[in-house]
RNA sequence: CGGGGUGUAGCGCAGUCCGGUUAGCGCACCUGGUUUGGGACCAGGGGGUCGCAGGUUCGAAUCCUGCCUCCCCGACCA
């Protein structure tokens, strides 16, 4: 646990990648690409998980689970799909390893060699719709509300911790129904459910859209996304539902009865968020001292720190009082922590909570016993005030809501500020190069604007707002008709 | 896939250019003691196939050849 994270405004992804490791978060694996998620950091991932699992479950959704492991063939039955994740895939070739004749270890065995080749999970949809045909005969059988909880892998060029892993965890919705309008209404709630949970427990505020072709998911006829801004002016997709129309029912053969006994393919749809929602979370809050987590997802809500004397009877006291305090607020539902280590010092400890982003400390030492005080302390502002022993409840309960409102706005304000609304290229280039962030124009529609407007700028076209305005201008790139106004952005 | 870096104790590094006793340093760890309201200190101690393979040499962490790893930046990417 080092003392000297780099700033933001030196390096930021030197910061975000320094952060990751000393808050103790996750590590790089000997495997290119892919990391260990530590205790503290799956935590975190835990809460996510727990709180998302429980909303699935309140909006109708089972969990199950398919297999890490699909047939070569499978993936190429679907013509976009195969062709958006063909190219980074891991292949599993053969099943036995032997000792290596000049005893250096183990190798292949040549003669263990698949009949067929396996792929490892790049994203289920095949896999569950071989198993939807099995399970889908009449509209009684409809909507399939399935969830999963799983590690999928991608083999990314570059990656980057909880960014861009090669190995990642994360949940995949796959539904079926009867009708397009049911499948739509689907994806459009699974896309709100993440919108929600971004704002009301992430504290990231999102933007509401839909990709544009060219960003869509491979396969899908919808995409809709949450984009959000990092604290470097750049965009990241934190979560899409797509509807995916009648593709992969027709592809795997998918049908089903409907009331007049006429045969029609099943509409779908899937829908997936993943720990790079942690890269988010360290990334829209976090500051120069370490990491800065929402109350609502903190492992721990607060640590209470006894500053020990060399008068063990003392010492008891603290502790014992310590202890008190935490089984009153444990009460209250207060996630919280008594750090009993004798051997550290103060400073360190404080500078390490910091770190780790505790929303709130509170401090116990030989003249709070005196006084019927404690001091507590707030990660986000950075204060400290001396408390009644009495109120530490009500103040504590107070501060998580207080807190988690203040990183929220805090993160609007800064999207504000960092949106601009512009009319003509050279603002837009000017924006995108100079201030970063989101940059909002007109966009005649077509996909050769956008490709241009990437290759010169490298900004993409983040989204189409659902609740933004009405294109009310030229193309800010071709100056044709606009078709819609949209949010664009270099993205993670 | 291009560019850059890297591999020596659990972690971070020095040593390599210019080969030579027992391979060092800081942090961490263990023992004892003093400390504890913003990153403590003293004393003692343990821990190493120097990325891998081959070569040169009386002698290789150091020189030569080949290979590998991982990281960072970029291109790529729902």
């Amino acid at each position: 646990m080092g003392k000297n994270l780099t700033k933001r405004n030196v390096d930021f992804s030197k910061w975000y990648n320094e952060l990751v490791i000393k808050a103790d978060l996750a590590e790089h694996s000997d495997v290119r690409g892919s990391m260990v998620i530590k205790p503290y950091g799956f935590a975190i991932w835990e809460n996510i998980k727990d709180i998302l699992d429980k909303k699935f479950k309140e909006t109708g959704h089972v969990n199950a689970y398919f297999p890490l492991l699909i047939p070569k063939s499978y993936l190429s039955k679907e013509a976009d799909h195969v062709e958006g994740f063909a190219k980074e895939c891991a292949v599993v070739t053969h099943y036995r390893l032997k000792n290596a004749e000049d005893g250096s270890g183990v190798v292949v065995d040549p003669t263990a060699k698949l009949e067929e080749e396996l792929i490892i999970r790049p994203t289920s949809e095949t896999i569950i719709w071989a198993s939807y045909r099995k399970w889908i005969q009449s509209y009684r059988d409809l909507p399939l509300l399935i969830n999963q909880w799983a590690n999928v892998m991608r083999w990314e060029m570059r990656t980057r911790l909880f960014i861009r892993t090669s190995e990642f965890l994360w949940q995949e919705g796959h539904t079926a129904h009867a009708t397009r309008t049911e499948a739509v209404a689907e994806a459009e709630q699974m896309h709100d459910v993440y919108a929600d949970f971004a704002q009301n427990y992430m504290a990231i505020p999102m933007i509401k859209g839909v990709k544009s072709d060219s960003e869509r998911f491979a396969g899908a006829l919808e995409t809709y996304t949450i984009e959000a801004l990092m604290q470097d002016g750049k965009a990241l997709q934190a979560g899409t539902s797509h509807f995916l129309g009648q593709n992969f029912a027709k592809a795997f053969d998918v049908k089903f009865a409907d009331k007049e006994g006429k045969e029609e393919f099943v509409w779908a749809t899937s829908w997936g968020v993943s720990t790079r929602l942690m890269g988010a979370l360290i990334m829209a809050h976090s500051d120069d001292e370490g990491l800065v987590l929402p109350p609502a997802l903190a492992p721990f809500q607060s640590v209470i720190i006894p500053l020990f004397q060399k008068d063990e009877t003392v010492n008891e006291k603290l502790l014992a009082e310590a202890e008190v305090i935490a089984k009153r607020l444990r009460a209250k539902g207060i996630r919280v922590q008594v750090d009993k280590d004798d051997q550290k010092r103060p400073g360190f400890k404080f500078a390490e909570y910091e770190m780790k982003g505790y929303p709130t400390r509170i401090v116990v030492g030989p003249r709070d016993l005196e006084n019927g005080t404690v001091e507590i302390a707030r990660r986000d502002l950075k204060n400290k005030t001396s408390v009644n022993n009495a109120d530490i409840e009500t103040t504590i309960e107070a501060l998580m809501t207080e807190i988690q409102e203040n990183i929220f706005k805090k993160a609007v304000d800064f999207r504000t500020e960092n949106t601009t609304e512009v009319k003509t290229y050279d603002e837009f280039k000017k924006a995108i190069k100079n201030k970063g962030g989101f940059v909002v124009a007109n966009w005649d529609g077509t996909e050769q604007t956008e490709d241009r407007i990437k290759s010169d700028t490298k900004a993409t076209i983040r989204c189409i707002p659902l609740e933004g305005s009405k294109a009310d201008g030229p193309c800010v790139y071709s100056g044709n008709e606009a078709k819609y106004k949209v949010i664009f952005a270099k993205a993670y």
